[in-house]
RNA sequence: GCGGCCGUCGUCUAGCCUGGACUAGGACGUGGGCUUUCCGAGCCCGCAACCCGGGUUCAAAUCCCGGCGGCCGCACCA
């Protein structure tokens, strides 16, 4: 069985994630659902997107619209470059990509920007035939990776965003003056996306409905070197792959900007960000790696990219795409808008440039489940960062008895508003300890006999199996800064190394 | 979408080739009871499945066709 076979079964038998629609047997593929313990997890993790990335660099959240109307992607490039030019056998119906079809049968090249028509020539002009039948090949058509919406009775053509990002673009100038009026500014976002993906795979890890945690960073180009945030981290081992390299190699933020590798102070600083985040969440920096593209992986509106990727058993997953966009995004909006966009900064007018952190959020959960899902010879245990567990505390009573489940009991019903915590009797004490080392739980509470006499109670910590007595009155707490603690811990392993 | 393999309780699976003894068996899970009284103990009684549709047949989990889904490969991508 490999790990993510693994990890999938164990998701899928704790009801974590699980097939949308599944009761019905025509639910097309790539939705997924969270269930009670997948949203406790995905709500702690976007808790700690917030704490380590959002408040720590002062960056402004905002929530869009998941329907947008048609001219945003006309602006945005994804009405004509998120479109595959396809072409369907007649006879069998096999479905090709036009492009890569002529490349195939050719080796020519097909630029891009060739209208359908022109493609359509060229199929025509060079024979070329269905590689299934040898059928004749239909007119070229475009097929669009975005879900078209029709809004309203007069069914006006709107689109599901195929990135969070687009809102953070068309409501940029609103927020920078309701806001800081100044530059650089960080606007971020988290919430669903949607692209009608030709054939989703692996679970959450390639869906249809899926969510991202983009950020996107406001900068004048001419001052993404006077950066000051950038001292702190200037000394990190950031764990970089340029180009045409095939492993990555640890280089200070300093390094790589005096090189050249790195265009700036401002993009480097947020390299460390992103990458500190994923260490800081338990993942080794060994297994983490940024990844430069060349131009030809790069997406049709970056101009300098780093994909943040992690060790996983399917091989390196792509987790966040890092994107220098230039001012490609505003200066569209400004253009199919008819607005101006342009802020003043230093005296001078100028449109913002753009570096963006897109993270895929389901792909880094399915991470954390593929890391930290160990087992040893004695126990299987999630072993997440303490405050990342979906059951915070469990509340147990020694045995299932009179005096000691009601203690039991009132001190869950003490604990449940305030923590994410479950109350178990059933079985031996033994057997509910495992079952919650298996899902995370950092604490679990035991009411003893002892309990009965003196009011304290026993909290078991999960990776060291040992127990402290604590004041029932204390417990509260207690817990609460056992939890604090847990992210000061996250904070040391993250900067050890560097 | 194509090609290859595959689809049985919540999970993992037996059964399928060679149609009938399958009211579909087991393990884990789960609900209840007894026992136990700090690290996946034991016993008893329950719950729970043949992906969907059509066909062949006296009879289909089993054979055939189609759909949907899964895995791998191609292509695409957070």
């Amino acid at each position: 069985m490999t790990s993510y076979e693994r990890v999938l079964r164990f998701a899928l038998s704790k009801g974590i994630v699980f097939p949308s629609c599944e009761i019905y047997g025509e639910a097309p593929a790539g939705f997924w659902e969270y269930g009670p313990l997948g949203v406790r997890l995905r709500n702690r993790f976007i808790e700690a997107w917030r704490r380590e990335l959002v408040r720590r660099d002062e960056m402004i959240e905002i929530d869009g619209s998941q329907i947008m109307t048609k001219r945003v992607f006309l602006a945005s490039g994804h009405l004509e470059s998120f479109a595959d030019p396809i072409t369907k056998c007649r006879g069998c119906g096999s479905i090709f990509r036009a492009d890569k079809l002529i490349e195939e049968k050719t080796n020519i090249s097909v630029p891009e920007r060739l209208s359908d028509s022109e493609i359509s020539m060229m199929l025509e002009d060079r024979g070329i035939r269905c590689t299934n039948c040898n059928g004749e090949l239909s007119e070229v058509t475009r097929f669009n990776m975005m879900f078209k919406v029709s809004v309203g009775p007069s069914g006006d053509e709107a689109y599901l965003r195929p990135e969070t990002c687009q809102s953070i673009f068309v409501d940029f100038l609103r927020i920078y003056k309701t806001t800081t009026n100044k530059l650089p500014l960080a606007l971020c976002q988290i919430g669903k996306s949607f692209r009608n993906e030709i054939s989703p795979r692996q679970s959450i890890l390639r869906q249809r409905e899926f969510y991202q945690a983009e950020i996107e960073v406001f900068f004048n180009p001419k001052k993404a070197d006077e950066f000051d945030k950038f001292e702190q981290y200037k000394d990190y081992a950031l764990m970089l792959q340029p180009l045409n390299e095939d492993k990555a190699v640890k280089v200070t933020p300093s390094e790589a900007v005096a090189s050249g590798l790195i265009s700036n102070r401002l993009i480097a600083y947020y390299l460390v960000l992103i990458q500190r985040f994923y260490e800081r969440l338990g993942i080794n920096r060994e297994s983490v790696r940024l990844r430069q593209l060349d131009s030809e992986e790069r997406a049709f509106y970056a101009r300098e990219s780093w994909d943040l990727e992690v060790k996983t058993s399917l091989g390196w997953l792509e987790l966040v795409a890092c994107n220098n966009r230039g001012d490609y995004d505003l200066t569209r909006h400004m253009e199919v808008s008819g607005q101006d966009l342009s802020v003043v900064d230093d005296g001078e007018r100028i449109v913002p440039h753009v570096f963006e952190l897109s993270m895929g959020v389901d792909r880094s959960l399915y991470l954390l489940l593929e890391h930290l899902y160990l087992t040893d010879s004695k126990r299987t245990i999630l072993r997440l960062p303490y405050h990342l567990a979906p059951i915070q505390v469990a509340v147990f009573p020694l045995v299932d008895k009179g005096e000691l489940t009601k203690l039991a009991e009132r001190i869950y019903n003490d604990l449940k508003v305030d923590f994410d915590s479950f109350y178990d009797s059933r079985e031996s004490i033994g057997r509910r300890y495992r079952k919650m080392d298996e899902l995370g739980t950092p604490f679990c509470v035991t009411v003893d006999h002892q309990s009965l006499e003196d009011g304290t109670v026993t909290v078991r910590d999960r990776d060291t199996m040992s127990q402290i007595r604590v004041p029932a009155s204390e417990l509260k707490q207690r817990i609460q800064r056992l939890l604090e603690e847990s992210w000061g811990r996250a904070c040391d392993r993250g900067l050890g190394e560097s």
